[in-house]
DNA sequence: CTGTTAGCGCATTCAG
DNA sequence: CTGAATGCGCTAACAG
């Protein structure tokens, strides 16, 4: 067979390279790269040669051998508690959008809220050598885990959030939202007001319990303790807590869910126990969702805007992978996000 | 100062590498990669020499540059059409969780249902030498598409898709499920039923309206084409047109949500136009979630494993990795998993 | 303006 | 059983 002008396109799929390109278009490896690279000091017919090759042998770039002589591998980490909560899910994926428009891939594990498995998933990330971190810890006094951050020089961003002295976070404002919650209960009368919600190990958990506690502290009011559920922020916590307050000898007569999946364990509870809302009790969520706004009746909630979450945490994440520990702020940035609440038809005057 | 037994933890962490430990712990660099990579010929004193050098230096192996040498990343690359979406983002979560025991990373993009983006995703996960890809594309028929899955040798795994020649799948029976929805919907004494789904250019979209047919035919019903509302699987789409179909002169009895997000378009425009369910209107919903179990009237709704369509997605996926292009099967694996109709309180006898 | 070359950090021959 | 040497694919000096 005699030898056409031009070659097949590579062996049976044996990875074309660089240097097949360079071979194909007539030129050195160091002048693909350049092209590749968009080096402006490539005559523009070689140029074209070289892109023409690139076409013919369907070479495409090799990232991992990009990352190891760049170090830089253009990922970020992301370890969130559980991506199946729409909370953490529109955190994602704002988050990888922004992330993507800047070239960044985005690689997602969940710890399920399990410290150990964090560790490890943290470990792996930072062995790949990720640019960056974009992360949820389960415990913030986790003391393997605040030496991890402290210890790698990998910038990490928090979501709902904070260390503060160490990282850039970005977080929303629960306090102020359970704050109006209660607020909104004591204004309509209520007093017995319940709160269920995380433990203070995390943000959200002592922020909620705080405003919580402002709010009865600037109306004059005692709270009473037989009405704070401040252990877990699972449908399966939410579910057993309501139960269990409305079946108390003098049960609340308002309910504060201090958790975005909360509701869903509360309706539960109330559905099996035939309490209706609001004339047997009030109901506030924190955390905006299908549910709350098409429930019946529509519950009150205390929403933010998560698609800025994960948007702004990505800008954070960039602006420090790019000051390279070099321009960037030494002192941690902090944002932190309004809330606000939703009045619905799942809060009555209390009678 | 007088030299002490062990150097510091290397320089201000420049980066310690294989290197360093070989020389902290008095061999060669084959010999540490021996004790990492769990070479059984190593001399127990020699293994435990290196592991204290590593712990005493810190080392982190580099995951880049051991893919860069094995020519495997251990990591899959996830397209997927939103993962906002909680169908996708319970997928996401069960694949991720499957291929991290695996010793898989997971890294995730969403397309948006655009071609033209999942096209770059595709492109920049191949670029990045994923081993395998678990894959949602936005249209079945787009030629781009299949080209590239087609071109690579990167093995891919279809999720509530097919290319049934080209590509392993795991999907969900939509086609039995809505035929049960209808069946159910006729066996009430409904004939004016509609179905609102997605477009045929991806499998749901057809396998919904194939088993709405089946249905009718085999009750020996003709479909009011009127009745069909095709073209769009989004919230705003399911608004509209439940609103739409519900101001027809002859409204329809039944309606059929043929996909997971559009309870929440049909209640909003239930709610604003004061349709009663089911009095006014029977509903089927095509995906369960909370919305559906805990609206009033809980809404009967079709599901399936979530968790398993990504769990098997995994495991098949791990499978063609592991095979390497060997041991595997040539003709693409299809799994399809069992859909099963919840009733609840959404559907009346047609009076 | 382009070619040549030296590694990036590691796994894996091949010697010894 | 261990050390030395090679190269994975690419970028960035450096020469010319």
């Amino acid at each position: 067979m005699p030898k056409t002008g031009s070659k097949p396109p590579a062996a049976p799929h044996a990875a074309v390279t660089m240097r097949d390109v360079a071979r194909e278009a007539g030129v050195s490896v160091g002048t693909v790269s350049r092209v590749v690279n968009k080096n402006p000091a490539v005559k523009a017919r070689i140029r074209e040669q070289v892109q023409a090759a690139i076409a013919r042998t369907g070479w495409q770039p090799n990232a991992v051998a990009q990352s190891m002589r760049t170090a830089s591998t253009k990922t970020i980490g992301c370890v969130l508690p559980d991506i199946g909560n729409p909370l953490f899910a529109a955190i994602a994926k704002s988050a990888e959008e922004e992330l993507r428009r800047h070239g960044y891939a985005f690689i997602l594990a969940n710890s399920n809220g399990d410290a150990d498995h964090e560790m490890e998933l943290l470990t792996l990330l930072l062995q790949r050598r990720v640019d960056g971190l974009l992360f949820a810890p389960s415990d913030e006094y986790d003391p393997r885990m605040t030496g991890i951050v402290r210890g790698t020089r990998v910038p990490t961003v928090l979501v709902e959030r904070e260390l503060p002295e160490e990282c850039d976070h970005v977080v929303s404002d629960q306090r102020n939202g359970v704050r109006q919650a209660a607020d909104h209960l004591i204004s309509l009368g209520h007093r017995r007001i319940a709160l269920v919600t995380g433990e203070p190990k995390i943000r959200p958990g002592r922020e909620r319990y705080r405003g919580f506690a402002e709010a009865f502290e600037s109306a004059g009011l005692p709270i009473d303790p037989a009405l704070l559920r401040l252990e877990s922020l699972t449908v399966a916590y939410a579910y057993q807590e309501v139960h269990r307050l409305m079946a108390l000898k003098e049960p609340p007569t308002g309910i504060i869910m201090g958790g975005n999946m909360m509701l869903t364990g509360a309706l539960r509870a109330f559905a099996l126990k035939g309490v209706r809302v609001p004339q047997d009790v009030s109901v506030v969520a924190v955390g905006d969702t299908d549910l709350a706004e098409l429930a019946s009746p529509p519950i009150t909630a205390v929403r933010w805007n998560l698609e800025a979450m994960g948007r702004e945490a990505a800008v954070a994440l960039i602006n420090r992978v790019a000051a390279g520990g070099a321009a960037a702020p030494p002192e941690p940035q902090h944002v932190i996000l309004p809330t606000e609440i939703v009045l619905r038809r799942s809060c009555a005057i209390k009678s």
